[in-house]
DNA sequence: GCCAAACCGGAGGCTGCCTCCGTATCGTAA
DNA sequence: TTACGATACGGAGGCAGCCTCCGGTTTGGC
């Protein structure tokens, strides 16, 4: 159904055997789903498939072929955010102290979750038709979240009552809430964190 | 905007003042919220202005006049469910036992819960246009739920240590689940009810 | 019963989703 | 390098759904 290849592109379930795309159908693919997600940021559910097909700088028909219902393409924005959460999980975690990568894992998911918002009524309807989506990746992230706030719990820079689950209940709560904003959400999450940090301990 | 009259029509921000509905025109009102909630139950967001007017034997004309917005005519039927909702708390805290009538209450949120499900979609995107609608119902709801609970609490049939917003978010969490069905909804239901009644009490 | 105000209805405009197919490009094998 | 089959591109156009417009009808106060 999908190109079940190269890094953006999720794994499907049944693996179809099939050569990989094309070197500008690929190109396309990617343009295709950085478009959707800048477009879909700006302008949320009033984002038309012609907008973003002009600019990815591509016609309709090739966003159709890679991108048979609308939704798929809100699923592959969706996931790809996804997959860059996971991503910043493992490179915050190998590159800076165990605190710095907790803050700054948590700063991305603030943003993520903050993008997110804007499409939401899309989103719902494509977890409505696709249950395990919503799933899979609140575990794919909850696991990102356990890599980063374990390193510093053992490491003792974060009290370790608290595991990755109510993190993100917590901190993405926040961001859902109704009246959330870029600015509010900032400043919650510092106060999370030094709720989070073990030195303001009593 | 929108007809400030009679029954259904909800109050308006500014209370413009002009006479009521004619005749005619309320009857196609009526029609027409009820048409919507039953062609919105049955199709969710698949549902079309055109087949809503049909089901209502009214032209579009008519239906465009009533609610210019389709997001106006979603709002309308949230707004009766709602108001159903109420109306249903007063009158079974007025004929009925305080424990019966917390059953049945209860019994009809998770019906509305239920209803409501099926064009989450279309109403997710009113809330974002309209944010005070989903709290103004919620406030409202909870004062309904309030009158049940606090009366059953009062002649001590059920335990005192919650509150309408504790039953609120516990029930209507419940029904959200992305795993809810009818089915189990009433089963956790009896549920939560045996946790609030006083003679299974420790 | 008369008349102005209010209302009805459905043809049609417009926009946005999606399809179709002729043309262009890629990748491979000779 | 060339040639050719497989693959991908693009945009005109079909279609459906939202909404508007206005000629005809109904209502209700006098």
């Amino acid at each position: 159904m999908r190109p079940t290849t190269a890094a953006s592109a999720p794994p499907t379930g049944i693996t179809t055997i099939r050569r990989p795309l094309r070197a500008d159908a690929q190109r396309n693919y990617d343009r295709l789903v950085s478009a959707a997600h800048s477009v879909l940021s700006e302008r949320g559910s009033e984002a038309s498939m012609e907008e973003i097909a002009k600019r990815a700088d591509v016609g309709v028909g090739t966003l159709y072929r890679h991108f048979p219902r609308r939704i798929d393409l809100v699923e592959a924005v969706y996931r790809e955010g996804v997959e860059s959460l996971v991503t910043l999980a493992t490179s915050v975690a190998a590159d800076a102290t165990p605190w710095d990568a907790l803050v700054e894992w948590l700063d991305g998911f603030v943003r993520y979750a903050q993008s997110k918002r804007v499409f939401l009524t899309e989103l719902h309807e494509a977890f409505e038709k696709n249950p395990e989506l919503a799933l899979d990746s609140r575990e794919r992230i909850r696991i990102a979240a356990g890599l980063v706030l374990e390193r510093a719990q053992q490491t003792g820079v974060a009290r370790d009552d608290i595991d990755a689950a109510d993190l993100m209940q917590l901190v993405g709560g926040m961001c859902m809430a109704r009246n959330a904003s870029m600015e509010r959400n900032e400043r919650l999450l510092t106060l999370v964190l030094d709720g989070i940090r073990t030195t303001a301990h009593d």
